[in-house]
Formats: structure tokens, sequence, C-alpha cells
DNA sequence: CGTTTAGTTTTGTTTTAACCGAACTAATTG
DNA sequence: CAATTAGTTCGGTTAAAACAAAACTAAACG
């Protein structure tokens, strides 16, 4: 009785898990939402893999579906499997977590550089055309600045720091 | 003819940089790509303010979309208008730079929390359910931990700058 | 008080995203 | 080599996003 009441403890705060978790990764990672909960699963999995069959049990969806998100996690490269001799299935799970965090890590940079490329060229824009805004904006913007420049250097450092340990 | 070049190569950078700039914001503050035209546009007006009609003029889009647009925009804080006595127009521009980057980093602040609240309900799950996991995964998440607390320290005090800075 | 003006609302249209079902393929197995 | 298995591919459906056209409204001007 109290087992069983701890075993449907745990399955519903799985269950609610994965839907937070899935929510969070389609913006964080930009995925459609099965593929989210399908990675959300794999995270929270028990075994040491799962198959393409156990992740359609657990998900409740297609076979083209799975099909079509577990490849699309395996291209971006939040996933991987391995194979079990004398098996033909595949046994999908997570990339190892700071391969993949280093991976969130370029991304973010590259994002920010992206951002600051764009601030660049807003200012010169601005410069060339339009003096007067210009001055007005003069010194204005120099806590953006400096704030996306730290940014810059925190992604920097902590790409850093995980590539040094990882080789 | 100098003069003509010029204005050309000037019109076609805006235009250009216009482009750029609504790609980025559709990304970053998630509106649509007209909008975000829009957007891009009023910052780089030379203008102070501009008119429904102008914006209409300039993007070459509807009534009905520029309405949409300008009314999401206004509703989520990214511009403003003012009047002119005996004008029934009203001239739309940009919110005040500061106003709306503390904006921005107050949402990247939830973000960032909201990220670390995962984070810990999955640590907590698997402490919980899956142990075996958790001693394998224990230490390595570390580097990661520790970065989501720099970036939120770098938000916060961001944040607290800017806030000293407006009032 | 009719008409122009400035913008809104309502009702499509088009495009894209997300998913499914069913037919298909390629390897394996009895 | 027939049948099963593991997964893919190829339409098709549904829902939502983004925009537009045209009718509408509310103020204000002559």
């Amino acid at each position: 009785m109290q087992l069983i009441s701890r075993k449907m403890l745990k399955e519903e705060s799985k269950r609610q898990l994965i839907e937070d978790m899935g929510i969070h990764f389609e913006s964080q990672y930009n995925i459609p939402p099965l593929a989210a909960r399908i990675y959300a699963g794999l995270i929270l999995s028990e075994e040491d893999g799962t198959t393409f069959e156990d992740c359609q049990i657990k998900r409740q969806a297609s076979k083209s579906s799975i099909s079509t998100s577990l490849n699309l996690l395996l291209k971006i490269g939040m996933i991987t499997y391995f194979t079990k001799s004398g098996d033909r299935k595949r046994y999908f799970k997570t990339t190892d977590k700071n391969a993949f965090f280093l991976a969130k890590l370029e991304e973010n940079l590259k994002k920010v550089e992206r951002e600051r490329k764009i601030v660049e060229k807003v200012e010169h824009y601005i410069k060339e055309y339009n003096p007067k805004k210009h001055k007005e904006n003069m010194g204005k913007s120099k806590i953006f600045q400096s704030f996306l420049q730290k940014n810059e250097a925190l992604l920097k450092e902590a790409i850093h720091e995980l590539k040094k340990i990882n080789k």
C-alpha cells in the first residue's frame, strides 16, 4: 500500500516534470514539443539507453513522429545512440552533459556576438547619417555595451574551462 | 551626382540594416516580422516620432497589419507615442533605451531563474528516484551550476545599476 | 451635419509547424 | 525465402501565425 502510493507519486511527479522540462526545452533549444518531451524523458530515464519503441510507448505518439523527433535530436547533437550486438534496436541517450553544455554555451556566445554586431552596425549607421541622434545617445548605451562585453567574457571563460576539462 | 549616390548608399544600407535588425528582433523579442521591422525603422528614423501613415509607407504593408503591429509594440512596451495639439495623428517612437533595456534584463533574469528551478527539480527527482544516476552525475554539473549563478549575478548587477541611474 | 481623417475590427487568405497513418524498405531470423 | 522487425518516407490533416481587404467607427473640420 505504501509502496504503491510511493510508485504512483513517482509516476505523477515524473509526468509533471516531463511536461515542465518539455516546455522549457521547446523555447530554450527551439525544438518541437514532442522532441522536447522525448529529450526530457531520456534525461529522467532509469535505464541506460531507451529504444525507439520505448519512446513511442512512453510518449504515446506515432512511429513517424518519434522517428522525426529522434532524428532531429540526433542531428542537433542533443542525443546519441549505441547498439548491442545481436540486437537490431538502437538505444538512445542524451549526449554527454558537458559536451552538450559546451555546445549550448558556444551557441549562446554566437548569439551575443551577433547581437553586438547588430548594435555596432546600428551605431555606425546613426553616427554616419543621423549625427544629432548619435550625440543624444552617446553614453546612454554604455551600460548596455559593458553588459554585453561582460556577458561575452563570462561565456568565453566557461567555454574555456569546459574544454580544458573535456580533454 | 555625388550627392545622389551617397543618398542611394544610405537608403540601401538602411534597407539592409532594417532587414538584419528585423530578423534579430524577431527571435530576440519574439515578435512577428512586420512588428520587428517597424521597430527597427523607428530606431533608425531621423524624425522625432513617426506617424501610422509613415510606418505604412515605409514598410509597404496594409493598414490592418500596421495597426496590429503598432498595438502589439505598444502593449509590450517597446514603443510609445506622443501627440501634437491640433493634430490628430499619433507620433510613435521607441521607448527610452534604458527603460527598455532594463525590461529586457529583467526578463532575461526570470528566464535564468526558471532554468535554475527546472535544473533543481530534475536533480531532486533523480536524487530521489534514481540514486545511481545521481551519483554518476555528481560534480559533473558543477560548472553548469556555477555558470548559471555567475550569469544571474551579472544580470542582477546590471539591473541594479540601471535602476540607480534611472531614478 | 455631411465629409474627411485616423485608426480599428472583422473576416478572409496564405504559409508554416507539428503531428499522424499507411505504405514502404532494409536487415534479420526462423 | 517467408515473415518479422526496426525504422523511414510520403502524403494528408489540423491548428496557428502573419498578413491583407474592406467595412466600420469615432473624432473633428468645414
